[in-house]
DNA sequence: TCCTTTAGTTTCTTTCAGGGTACTATGTTA
DNA sequence: TAACATAGTACCCTGAAAGAAACTAAAGGA
């Protein structure tokens, strides 16, 4: 792979899952399906506006999957697509070398 | 890794190799030592400010390596320490992550 | 009749990462 | 003696991201 592609493949990656939000988000969903205020309530930090707006970008990209029952009060339900479950590598990779880091600096 | 532990490092990653410049500063000097100019040539759109800064950040953080040369105009060079060789992993899967996910966008 | 619940949207305000430009030091060269 | 080259620093500014808080829909229950 060239240097100039390699660049902007790391760049793309880190459009998909970077940012204050996604990889949060993101860890949430590996454990399973949840609900929106399940999601908000494990994330007690993160406006309402934040989460739709992170969901809906993730959605968007096809990693996560959106299902909405029509009941009222609404139901929607967030999950991992296939796609999106491909991830867990690139997250995993990161989490590792981030817990080595930080046993580094302590 | 406990689910909260695995976040925090994925955060932690991120900061140190994340925002718009990190990333291509590292793959530059995956290549290589380089003096500050050939940096600056490699990245046309950044400022030496930023430049400047994405570097020192790094630095801190002991990616890399910085060797200032005493001699007149100034000569500086910047390198991965081996520690920051250790980024390598990382980067490789994002670039390849996001090479496929190119693929599929496409 | 009004409250509750859920998953949002809307509007306004604040914060901050990043950017532009000018300035600096100093030995060498023309 | 003036310009050049290199690797910065200082200062101010901007736009985009993030946040706070209020508003919405609509069925069911008290």
């Amino acid at each position: 792979m060239g240097d100039l592609q390699f660049k902007r493949s790391v760049e793309l990656t880190l459009k998909v899952i970077g940012g204050k939000w996604k990889p949060v988000v993101l860890c949430h969903l590996t454990e399973g399906v949840k609900r929106f205020g399940e999601l908000k309530r494990d994330m007690p930090d993160i406006t309402q506006k934040m989460l739709t707006q992170q969901l809906r970008e993730l959605e968007q990209d096809g990693i996560i999957d959106r299902k909405i029952y029509t009941q009222v009060p609404p139901k929607v339900e967030y999950s991992l697509t296939e796609y999106g479950q491909t991830l867990r590598g690139v997250l995993d990779v990161m989490a590792d070398w981030g817990f080595k880091h930080e046993e580094r600096i302590r």
